[in-house]
DNA sequence: TGTACATCAGTGAACGCGCGTTCACTGATGTAC
DNA sequence: TGTACATCAGTGAACGCGCGTTCACTGATGTAC
C-alpha cells in the first residue's frame, strides 16, 4: 500500500536509526535486514526500497553514528566532560547509543569501500574535535596528543567492553586506570 | 580411515592453529568450520571429533593466541622493544599473526562465557608483563600505568587497522603518534 | 473542488546459498591371542 | 613374532535453518482533467 512522501522519509531515517544502534550493538554480522526492519516497525520486503544492499545501510548507518557521536561531543563543556563520560560504566555497557568508532573499528577493516571511508572521516572528525579543546599550540604536537589521546580512550573502552562479561572488576578497573591517568596528563 | 594417536594430536594441534589465525585475521563469524578444517588438511566432518562445537573451539583459539603472544612478549628485550613491534605497520596489516587481544576484542564480549574468562586471563596476562616492565615501585600506580599503556597501544592498533584501507596516512600517522606518545611517557 | 487513473511504498511468499551439525560408512590402527 | 578382529579417525552426503535478495501483488497516494 501507498505510502505519503513524509512517510517515505520517516521510514528511510527509522530503518538508519535502528540500524545504526543494532550494528553497533551486536556488530554487522550478527544483525539481519528482517531484524532491522522489524525494528523500524516495517516488514524486510520494504527494505530494498530504501537501500541498494545491506552493505549500503552499514555504510550509511555507520556514518550516521559517527556524525551524532560528533555532535555530542561539540556541545560538552570540557574534554575532561567527554574523557568523564566515555570512560563511564555506563558507556561501557551501553555500546547501541554509544561511541561508533570503538564499537565498529574491528569489523570496519573488512566492510566495502564506502564503509572504510566514512570510518576514516568519522574518525578525522574526532580527532579535530579532540585538538579544539588542546592548550598546545604547536599544530603538529596538538594532532599528535589528541590523536593519542582519543588512542587511550578507545583502548580503554575495547578493553573494558570486552573483560566485561568474563572479569567485571578488572573492567572497572581499566576505566578508572585509564580516566585518572588522562586527567593527570590533560589537565582540568 | 582410522589415524595414528600422534596423527591424532597433530591434527588437533593443526586445526586450532588454523582457526587462531583465522579468526583473528577476519573474525569468528566469517570464518567457517569447513574452512579451517580444510586449511588444516582435512575434511569438516572430522571436525566434532576434536571440539563439542565451534563455540569450543573459538575459546580454545581464543586462549592458544593470547598464550602464544604473552610467550613472545616476555621474550623481548624492553618494553620499548615491544612497543614499537606492536605499533608497527606490519603488525596492523598482519592481524593473523599478531595480538589477539585487539584483534578480537569487540566480538569477544558477544561470544559464550568460556571464551570470555579466557579473553579476561589472557588480558591480565598482558597487563602483568607490562607491569613487569616498568620501574614504579608502588604497585597500585605501577599497575595503572600498565593498564593505561596497554589501552593506548591497544586503541592504536585498533584505530589504525580501522582506517587503513580509507586513509592510509591516517593510519600511519596514528601509529607514530602513539609510539612517540609512548616513548615519551616511558622512557628508553 | 471532484473524479478517474497511473504510480509506487509496503507486503509476504519464495529463491538460492552457505552455515553448523549429524551420520552411515570406510579402512587403517591397535590389541588379544 | 604373526594373525584375526574390534576400535575409531576421517570422509562426504545430508539435515534444518536463517540469511540477503527478488518479485507478483495490493491498495493508498498523488496527479491530470
Amino acid at each position: 500500500m501507498r505510502v505519503t512522501k513524509a512517510k517515505v522519509a520517516e521510514h528511510r531515517s527509522a530503518i538508519l536509526a535502528s540500524a545504526s544502534r543494532l550494528f553497533r550493538e551486536r556488530g554487522f554480522n550478527d544483525v539481519g535486514v528482517a531484524e532491522i526492519m522489524q525494528a523500524s516497525g516495517l516488514t524486510h520486503g520494504a527494505f530494498y526500497g530504501h537501500f541498494r544492499s545491506k552493505a549500503d545501510l552499514a555504510g550509511q548507518a555507520c556514518r550516521q553514528a559517527c556524525t551524532e557521536g560528533l555532535a555530542r561531543w561539540r556541545k560538552a563543556t570540557s574534554l575532561s566532560a567527554i574523557i568523564d563520560r566515555y570512560l563511564s560504566p555506563s558507556h561501557r555497557d551501553d555500546p547501541a547509543t554509544g561511541c561508533a568508532l570503538s564499537a565498529l573499528a574491528a569489523e570496519a577493516a573488512r566492510q566495502a569501500p564506502e564503509l572504510q571511508k566514512n570510518y576514516a572521516e568519522g574518525l578525522s572528525g574526532f580527532i579535530e574535535a579532540v585538538e579544539q579543546r588542546l592548550d598546545e599550540s604547536d599544530p603538529q604536537a596538538r594532532r599528535r596528543q589528541a590523536i593519542a589521546i582519543l588512542a587511550s580512550m578507545i583502548g580503554a573502552l575495547t578493553m573494558a567492553r570486552g573483560v566485561a562479561a568474563g572479569d567485571p572488576e578488572l573492567s572497572d578497573a581499566i576505566l578508572e586506570s585509564v580516566r585518572a591517568e588522562l586527567d593527570a596528563r590533560c589537565g582540568a
